[in-house]
Parts: structure tokens; sequence; C-alpha cells
DNA sequence: AGCTGTGAAGGCGTTCACAGCG
DNA sequence: CGCTGTGAACGCCTTCACAGCT
């Protein structure tokens, strides 16, 4: 969302990764893990699609971007592949989050175990409520909201995480961008204005289900054909 | 995913609403809901794609495959639009999901406020861990795997929710799909196969926090200028 | 011979701009 | 006159099909 367009530069540097490309890399990366857990060492554009559940053609116009990583008539070094993935999309590096909302979810959050594999360390925990602040969850103390700007500044975050109800999303927004933050993650039902720069993405967990409630509302009402005539 | 194609049927009836647009309606739902508790009645296509974060234009193409429910030179009232959108998307109706797996996850989401209101009705948890089955969580017991297909079939749920580790993810669906859901959604960071007439949506936490990180070393690099001479 | 890397084609989704109606 | 509803244009993403290496 918001960013650059223009995939390949004149001077043939990869620069400037589709979105929806972008959002495979991870995916990618998964599955080579899995591969490496398998023992398998080298692998074809078919294999390595399957395992992602992604189309061949897809999967390897989007390696594309990155650059030539693979060998023509054999297919890719998963290590190499790997690396060349994990460096492209930040990983090499661990990157520090803020969960602000240490409710059911922000606690859920906290203790997740697919973060710290995935570059991602959950680095400070803060909460409005003073009855949380202080208590220690997952390991961290509960921060106060009044000490976000100097947690954020003092660890260097650029990354948070809203885990509050929707109400509260835009004021916590608001102060993690005040704070410095340039990255939101929002699972608040709410909609978040932030300036020009600054990266949101939305996980909504209800629209989720009612998506999948409307496609099972459509399987149910094929028999009884209640449109038309 | 999957499902038939055809944005509007030759008798006129507006049966076929694409993916894209099927994915808003909630939003739109949530943020025509906001209108009536602010005690606006009636609104422009302007206001509620502000309320909403789309462009207007894509707003009102999204309401026309629903059908023509506004009034040219006025707006739309809010409470009528409402209603149309959500016996569209099914809302009418309370939709029963199972959670499966009730580690921090699976508690939280059984916890999550923001379900009731949207016709999502949490109605059965379940776990795999003996020492979990049998406990209370959020106000239900917890049943073991093995009770699964019967409580699908007494409760006749037909949405199941996977919030267990990635690696239990296959052997859950498979036991869902078995137990007659016809609906996932998958939390474990693992692709599940389903077969045909299953609808499965992934959210992944840690993927979503890839891409921010991306977004993140882009805007970190811009003036170093790596790339380029 | 086999698989990658990619131009070209096709399909969706978004946005524009205005006809149509209240 | 104003705002909806929508054909048409545009752009992004996906998929095909094959040229190009190994």
């Amino acid at each position: 969302m918001t960013i650059l367009r223009s995939p390949r530069l004149a001077d043939g540097s990869a620069r400037g990764i589709p979105d929806a490309t972008v959002a495979r890399l991870p995916v990618y990366l998964r599955a080579l893990n899995t591969l490496t857990e398998q023992g398998v060492a080298s692998c074809s554009s078919i294999e390595l699609a399957e395992n992602a559940g992604v189309n061949p053609a897809k999967l390897r116009k989007d390696l594309s971007y990155l650059g030539s990583y693979g060998t023509r008539g054999v297919g890719y070094d998963v290590e190499y592949l790997r690396y060349q993935i994990a460096r492209e999309i930040g990983q090499t590096q661990d990157w520090d989050v803020v969960i602000v909302g240490i409710g059911n979810l922000g606690s859920a959050l906290s203790a997740y175990q697919g973060f710290s594999t995935r570059g991602i360390r959950v680095a400070a925990l803060v909460d409005a409520d003073p009855q949380r602040v202080g208590t220690e969850v997952s390991g961290l103390t509960v921060t106060s909201m009044d000490d976000l700007a100097a947690v954020v500044a003092e660890r260097a975050i650029s990354i948070g995480v809203i885990a509050t109800p929707g109400t509260a999303a835009q004021e916590v927004a608001d102060r993690l961008v005040a704070a410095g933050v340039t990255s939101i993650l929002n699972f608040a039902p709410a909609l978040v204005q932030v300036p020009d720069g600054v990266d949101v993405r939305k996980v909504d967990l209800s629209i989720e289900l009612q998506i999948l409630a409307y496609h099972e509302q459509r399987k149910a009402g094929i028999e009884p054909k209640v449109s038309g005539i």
C-alpha cells in the first residue's frame, strides 16, 4: 500500500518489486525452509510452487524480479535462494515491534511462536490500562502508554501492532506515528488515518469469517434457486 | 477463492459478485453501522466511501453489483443499505464456527468481542491436548478432537477455524472436512490442501509483519542510494 | 533434454467520466 | 442541479508459451 512503482530499473537492478510479489516472498521463504528440513538441497520451480501453493509460472515471474538465482535445466539451490529472498525482504536482521493493547489478542501475539524464526522480535508491550502496566506477559513487562515514545526511541522500533478495541485505534495510531513508528499492523476493527510515508496493513478477524459466511450462504442457496423468473 | 464467475446474469439478478467486492462488503457494513451510531440516516457515496476508506467510484461500482439501492441526486438510506448488504453476505442469520486449537491464539479468538455483532458465533472449542479438554474458556467447555465430528454435526457447523501449530494444520483440516465443514479460516503457518467445494482463507501473522519489514527496509535504504550510479 | 527467465496475451479490478434519473 | 449507476479506459497481475542457457 502506498509506495513507489517501477519493477526493474533502467540500470538492471531489481528495484521496485510489485506488491503482489512482495506479499508472496515470505510464503516462498517458508516453503524453502520446509524443503531444507526435508533435506532437499535443490528444487525445480514446480516443486517449490507446489510447496508454496502457487502456479509455477507465477513463482518464476516473482523470482525474476529479484534476479536470476536459478540454473536453467536444473532448478534452484534451496539454501542460496532462501538467502537471496531473506536478504531482499530484510530478514537478515531482526525487526523489533511494539504491541499496543495487551488484552487477549495482544497477549496471544506476544506469545506467538512463529515470529522469532521469521525475523520478528516482540520488543515491547504497551497498554493504557494502569492495572495491566507493570505486569509480566510472555517474559516482558507491560509499559504504560505514557512511555510509548521513550520505548520506541530507545529500541529504535519502526513497526507497531495495534491490538486495542476499535475505539482506541486512531488514538494509538497517532501516538505510534508521533513516536516515530512508520509501519503499523492494525488488528482493531477500525479504519486508521496516517500521514504519507507511514504504511498500514489491516487484519480484520471478523471480515475474514464474514467472507467465508458469504460463500457458505451461496453454497447453501444453490438448490433453492430463489432468483430468476 | 475458487467459486464461480459471472457478475450479473442475463435475467438481471445480481448473482456472482466479484471476490474483491465481496471482501469489501463487510467494510461497508461496518461504516454504515458507524454512521447509524452517529445518527446519520442518509449519506452520499462520498461520505460512505470516506468512512470505509475507499474511492467513491469503487464504492458505487461495488454496490451496483447488489442492485440499485441508492436514490439519484440524493444518496443512500443508511438503514436500508445496511440491511441489503447484510442480506447479501448472509448476515441476517448467525453463523456458528468451531475453533480448533485452544492455545493463546485460539483462546483470544474465542473471547474476541468483534464476532457477535458481525453475525459470527463461536459455538465450539476443540483441542487435541487431554489437559485442555474439559476446561472452560470464554464460557465454553473445550471438547476433545475425537468429538469434533459429533459437535460439528450437532450444531450444523459449516465454518472451522484452525489455530493450531503449523504441523497439525493439515490433519485438522482433513478432520474438519470429514466432519462436514466446508469453509476454513487457517491461522496456522502452513499450507492446507482441501477438496473442491471447500473454501480456505489464510491469515498469516508473521507474513503481515514481514511485508511491513520489507517496506521499512526500503524506506531506510533510500538515502544510502545503493543502486544506480 | 530440461528447466529457467521473460515477452506477450488475457483477465480482473480500479478509476474515470458522463449519461440517466430523481 | 446533484448524485447514482455504469460503459469504457487503464493498469496491475496472472498465465501462457517459448527463447535461451546449461
